[in-house]
RNA sequence: GGGUGGUUUCCCGAGUGGCCAAAGGGGACAGACUGUAAAUCUGCUGCAUCUUGCUUCGGUGGUUCGAAUCCACCACCACCCA
């Protein structure tokens, strides 16, 4: 099976510009491509895991990956896709987060011996010359034709500024660059980059007079449309600093039922063949299927051992196991008061609520649990030593700790 | 630059002087049912010393016994005209 018939397979593919063209090129190692990934946070996501994982894809199949950093685009914001304008960043923020991701990526991508190439465009882009870049790119680029690019549609309404507006301009300018510089002859993105990366196309082939490729992917949508990787508190995060493996594992154990062979085909290694058998899986028999995708992924992102953990401290909250994995919160004596805590403050420091009130409610309803006995009484209170045996604090089906108090 | 409309609790959105911690919906959270799924039903959703109290309705000042509601100024946003 060729490479360009396992992405298919694996239901990666969205648009090409030149399928005959791009088959030929990446199923024989011959590509040069290039993802861009903007420093918008300090820490990679689910969705840069899958660009990430298609590089990691066609660099196995002997094409050399081009990863572009966009320190300079971040200083303008991509609107595409969005509904609101982006919060402008600081230069500051931009270069802490370009060497968040800089050690990420390493974890995915093999850059030794050159296989792989690691660049920021911000080393291009900062020092461009306003009138220059005008007279030389500006005459290629259509206004009419821009704003009836997909990319901007959602923002014809809302209001789209000037300086969001050149995010395309500077996004092909990019590619531009690539393709001089190294030879890029293949951009790959999200589908909701499909009108910026045709930019890029489009500008070499006026420039240069030569041929350019975009392959976009899917982008990873649940049952509902909805974007996945995303809880109400933000995104998946790989940084296990800012999402733990036990989170990070829970929240693929959880896809709803209609997501978890779509996720496994497009975000695991798994061989299509294994694939194919657990689609014949139903019911309640899905849940091995979770389980799969779960630990898959955090061995992917964490590594085994993170991996096999997060399973275990989900197996000794659902069925039996031991709680030696368990995720673990730790209290000082300073929230006591006359030797006590009580249960809400208790949650409140357990993470498990963020006020009073809050982790009153989950007690009146019922929903709180020491050493899974439900607790009912708001002015129940422990000591020092309740917590020198295991103290196990559940709040709702899901949300448990081990405290511990620090001597 | 001119005009019009707008800014309400996580989101949408009602509220135009006291009965407003603020309708309704969504989401989130908790419970029941289940398979750590979905659907459904119930509760709940500012903070706290919790049947009392305190702080919120873009910002600042003012009118009033009393303001999310009235007035002034400022800021931001959308639309129309230039």
């Amino acid at each position: 099976m060729t490479i360009y018939d396992e992405l298919v397979a694996r239901g990666l593919i969205a648009q090409v510009t030149d399928e005959e063209e791009i088959k030929e090129l990446i199923n024989n190692g011959k590509a040069t491509f290039y993802i861009g990934f903007d420093p918008t946070a300090d820490s990679l996501h689910v969705g840069h895991f899958m660009a990430l994982c298609l590089m990691k894809r066609l660099q196995m199949a002997g094409n050399k990956p081009v990863v572009l950093i966009g320190g300079g685009t971040a200083m303008i914001g991509d609107p595409s896709g969005r509904s609101d304008m982006r919060q402008m960043m600081t230069t500051e923020t931009i270069a802490h987060n370009v060497e968040c991701f800089k050690k990420q990526m390493s974890r995915f991508i093999d850059f030794s011996e050159d296989k792989a190439i690691l660049v920021n465009n911000a080393d291009w882009l900062m020092d461009l010359n306003y009138v220059e870049v005008l007279r030389d790119i500006g005459p290629h680029f259509s206004v009419n034709r821009m704003l009836t690019a997909e990319c901007y549609k959602q923002r014809m309404e809302k209001g789209l500024s000037f300086l969001e507006f050149n995010y395309m301009i500077m996004q092909s300018y990019d590619f531009y660059q690539l393709f001089q510089k190294y030879g890029c002859n293949m951009q790959f993105g999200g589908d909701d980059q499909w009108s910026n990366m045709l930019g890029g196309t489009e500008l070499i082939r006026r420039k240069l007079g030569k041929d350019a490729y975009a392959m976009t992917i899917n982008l990873l949508l649940n049952s509902e449309g909805k974007k996945m990787g995303k809880t109400q508190s933000g995104a998946v995060w790989l940084d296990p600093n800012k999402t733990t493996p036990f989170d990070f594992y829970q929240y693929w154990r959880n896809v709803s039922d209609q997501d978890v062979l779509k996720c496994i085909r497009m975000l695991t290694f798994l061989p299509l063949e294994e694939i194919e058998e657990m689609d014949k899986w139903e019911g309640s028999q899905l849940n091995q299927a979770k389980d799969i995708l779960a630990y898959e992924l955090t061995k992917l992102v964490h590594g085994e051992e993170e991996a096999v953990a997060a399973r275990d401290a989900s197996k000794a909250l659902f069925s039996t196991g031991s709680a030696a994995n368990m995720p673990t919160e730790t209290i000082t004596s300073d929230i006591f008061t006359e030797g006590k805590v009580d249960i809400l403050q208790l949650l409140i420091s357990a993470n498990l609520a963020t006020s009073r009130n809050e982790a009153r409610r989950a007690v009146e309803q019922g929903g709180v649990s020491v050493n899974g006995d439900k607790v009912t009484d708001t002015h129940t209170a422990y000591e020092a030593t309740d917590f020198a045996e295991e103290f196990i604090l559940k709040k709702g089906k899901k949300k448990f700790c081990k405290v511990i108090l620090e001597a």
